[in-house]
DNA sequence: AGACAATGTGAGATCGATCTCACACACATT
DNA sequence: AATGTGTGTGAGATCGATCTCACATTGTCT
């Protein structure tokens, strides 16, 4: 029945009984091709099911219409949310998109990157796992392959990139805490590296420095980003003997993860402990009581990533554009006033 | 600086003298090659930071490392964590993942498995959008390239898969319902295209027969798996004249959809109404009350998948197996007695 | 008539890696 | 000496699409 191998221009000039050039003038309809020929070339390429090589065009030209795609961790909904956009406009333009989790590891990171640059994929765009330490991303721009940063910025990689003000975000979250009366602050984050954390964690330090309230490591806990890792960290922030009365969670897993803890400790929201998160989430408004965040305009993002990407491709050459969103404190109530 | 191109083979050959073919041999160590040539050309490779070219190898053997995933929406955090799953063991095994989303639009999957079918990609693992829509799907098999199916199966598409029970799940569900009183169940549920659309429909329809409780339409609401679209299927669900005293949702963003349409309608859980969903999702347990789910062994579908493609990829051909994973009730406390 | 476009087509090179084949040498066996 | 066997290497074909070039035809203009 099927044909055991996919057509291939050779079988379709000679069903047309023209050449391979000229077969691949009237599909691509580029050069002199004859009306009649052109005719003959599409009925035959029709008939066969001709569909064209994307391998053979990539390494003849020397690219593959692929976008590669590496995110902390597709896990997350924030991450699926980016991808997700992303794919929809890479297929709007012809493009697929490989997706790859660096797992918030350098290591994988950069050998993720080097086996898709063996692929000859056009483009990249990366979440950097690492802030400082991004030889590979420079390398990427040495060689002038069009790369989109999202989320995070790297240091000393110029090129296009996405990301949202957290810093300025974490700041009113916790100038809000404040505000309620709150002085001993959690603060639940990611690791340092990364660039996000960084910045969520300069915009808690500015709140409290500009509220006089001393720094307090005891305050801090490090998690992963996932809510298994954050139920057990929150566990270990709130089982000191003065824990604090409001908690700062820098992503929404994290968030998800401190709600379970607290159920599980029988800590009461917002009559024990306040809380608020970075990144909105669909059930914050469903808990008992609703989850004030910090919010960031995840639609946005994949999207303005993707845009900046295609335009790359598309040969655009200006100065590197970086991208900042707003956020947006949204109060509902995980925040009571305090004494 | 940087090389403006990756060094091939050839340069490899040329730096070390000698020829392409034995560069080659040298470095994937077949037939026979002097050692003292064998350590030139490595230490050429090395140099150059040469690393083969996938495009060219894969356009000489007819495969390319890559594995394509066709799912219905990677937002959704079920196929997320099958997406992550398939994606680290594919890294595993020296393969990239590219990742499609039908959108639970036939079209899309159809344009989409051609798309990645023209890179010469070697296997495919699909989520099929339609249970009996497929010569897509059979054309792959006639072609024998490896295929598994996930999360659903294909009428007349011969080949491994990876289900859980959704028929058995929907039936505990339900008579669960029925046991504690229940006569007006609600379902709201994907496209009945999708396969486990329509097992969950007949576990659903087999439990009520089996109470002698007549089929009602006005109690099934159709709705896409998005939160918002579930929003509104079960506010429409729900602002009948009689509507439904419990609600039974096919998967956990349609569950988290009901609850906050409940929410929005002041309709209070499980007082004025119950709720079973289909698929645990972390915050089932923070809500209040906590939510009774069917609860599918996420963590291994999208492993068991991938390691069925690999099984085929190295060369098994028995024949196809189809695993189907056990589903659990687990009963929390979203579900009140009746009268 | 002769020259010069405009139109159409095919042969062959190219992208990079790999594999078959042929060839060359060394040594061992009859 | 003749034949064989084990090593080691390079030339060239191949995968499929595309592009350059050369070569035909026509038609048009001086």
């Amino acid at each position: 029945m099927a044909r055991s191998k996919p057509a291939t221009l050779k079988d379709v000039a000679a069903l047309a009984n023209v050449s391979r050039a000229t077969a691949a003038r009237a599909l691509n309809s580029y050069g002199y091709v004859g009306d009649e020929t052109a005719r003959k070339v599409q009925a035959a390429a029709g008939k066969l099911g001709y569909r064209g090589n994307r391998l053979a065009q990539a390494l003849r030209n020397g690219q593959l219409p692929i976008v590669g795609c590496i995110l902390g961790d597709i896990q997350n909904p924030f991450f699926a949310r980016i991808a997700h956009d992303i794919e929809v406009l890479a297929r709007e333009c012809g493009y697929n998109l490989v997706i790859g989790s660096s797992e918030e590891e350098l290591g994988q990171e950069v050998s993720l990157l080097a086996s898709l640059r063996s692929l000859s994929i056009r483009g990249f765009i990366v979440a950097p796992t690492s802030a400082d330490n991004n030889a590979h991303l420079q390398g990427l721009i040495a060689e002038s392959v069009p790369l989109i940063l999202i989320d995070r910025v790297a240091e000393g990689v110029d090129c296009d990139s996405v990301v949202v003000d957290n810093e300025g975000g974490a700041r009113k979250a916790v100038e809000y805490l404040i505000a309620m009366g709150h002085r001993r602050i959690g603060l639940l984050q990611d690791d340092m590296r990364i660039f996000t954390s960084r910045e969520r964690m300069t915009g808690y330090q500015t709140a409290l420095g500009a509220a006089g309230i001393a720094p307090d490591e005891r305050m801090i806990a490090v998690s992963q980003s996932t809510v298994e890792h954050a139920v057990d960290a929150t566990i270990r922030l709130f089982s000191q003997k003065t824990p604090p009365t409001a908690l700062f969670t820098v992503d929404s897993l994290m968030t998800q993860g401190a709600l379970l803890a607290f159920r599980s400790m029988g800590i009461s929201i917002p009559h024990n402990v306040s809380l608020i998160g970075f990144d909105d989430f669909n059930l914050a408004t469903f808990t008992d009581p609703q989850i004030t965040v910090v919010s960031q305009p995840v639609s946005e993002i994949g999207r303005a990533a993707a845009r900046l990407l295609f335009d790359r491709l598309s040969g655009k050459t200006d100065a590197p554009r970086k991208v900042r969103f707003e956020t947006k404190l949204i109060v509902r109530g995980s925040v009571s006033r305090r004494g």
